[in-house]
DNA sequence: GCTAGAGCAGAGGT
DNA sequence: AACCTCTGCTCTAG
């Protein structure tokens, strides 16, 4: 049986030609408006393990969802050629998903062993950027965005590199277009000697969700996008982090 | 309901 | 952190 935490509250309006116009934006920004005179907290679903705290939310609803995702469609420049390989066993692959990192001015970030400059924040990643914080009072300094084109398209289990993030802000996922399982699991109950059996996590990250990743589930856990070969639809994910200047390195995988 | 085949998912090796 | 192979599970057409 799975032990999914959420299933689908909201089908998704990615095959539907209903974000084709300009209304969602403008209906946004007047709730964004509304907002800021009668601020209620959205509701947050608690995710904990031995080691492992998330809190997961349905940060837009699938209008304001179906807008963002239509307008990073049009907007997000992801890495070609080299920058979009990777070295695993002495064999060059393509990754299979695509990626664009943005942030502030200046910010550096090592990937696949090439330093590389954040692209500057466009007005959409701002927006989506400010509802994270002012639904968590975390801010971020950079977004790791990844695109998975359909069910193939995925990612590898991993740990973020936390030795140039700042531990004390969680990391946020937002997840825009097709629903896609998301599995934790914990380091010890992976191959080796030492082998604990220790459950894994497994959830369903909806149209328009957050998960926030806090500490120290990045210690113990790992995660992963797996394979689903019955999706067909692309998902894109953002993952803002804050980098602590003068501490970077090599490494940032994502999810 | 039952069965056989296809396809999918997960684990381990490289 | 990627693919490949092997194994076991699930789904479905007849």
């Amino acid at each position: 049986m799975d032990k999914f935490v959420t299933r689908h509250r909201k089908r998704s309006a990615v095959e539907t030609d209903e974000w084709k116009t300009e209304e969602p934006l403008k209906k946004y920004k007047e709730e964004c408006e509304v907002e800021e005179e009668f601020s209620q907290p959205i509701p947050w679903q608690k995710i904990e393990a031995e080691g492992l705290d998330c809190d997961y939310s349905l940060l837009f609803d699938k209008e304001e969802a179906d807008y963002f995702f239509n307008q990073l469609e049009e907007e997000v420049e992801y890495f070609t050629g080299d920058k979009a390989k990777l070295q695993v066993y002495g064999k060059t692959y393509s990754i299979p998903r695509k990626q664009a990192t943005y942030g502030d001015e200046g910010l550096m970030y090592s990937f696949s062993g090439v330093q590389l400059l954040a692209k500057p924040w466009t007005s959409t990643l701002e927006h989506i950027r400010d509802a994270v914080t002012k639904a968590t009072g975390h801010m971020f300094n950079f977004v790791l965005i990844n695109r998975y084109n359909d069910g193939h398209d995925h990612i590898g289990e991993h740990r973020d590199d936390e030795r140039e993030l700042d531990p004390a802000c969680p990391i946020a996922s937002v997840s825009l277009g097709a629903a896609r399982d998301f599995v934790f699991r914990h380091r010890d109950a992976r191959t080796g000697s030492g082998k604990r059996p220790i459950e894994p996590v497994k959830l369903e990250l909806a149209h328009g969700s957050l998960l926030l990743m806090n500490y120290p589930t990045n210690t113990y856990w790992y995660h992963s996008l797996p394979v689903r070969k019955k999706v067909k639809m692309p998902r894109i994910n953002l993952t803002f982090r804050r980098i602590v200047k003068n501490k970077q390195k090599t490494g940032i995988k994502t999810e």
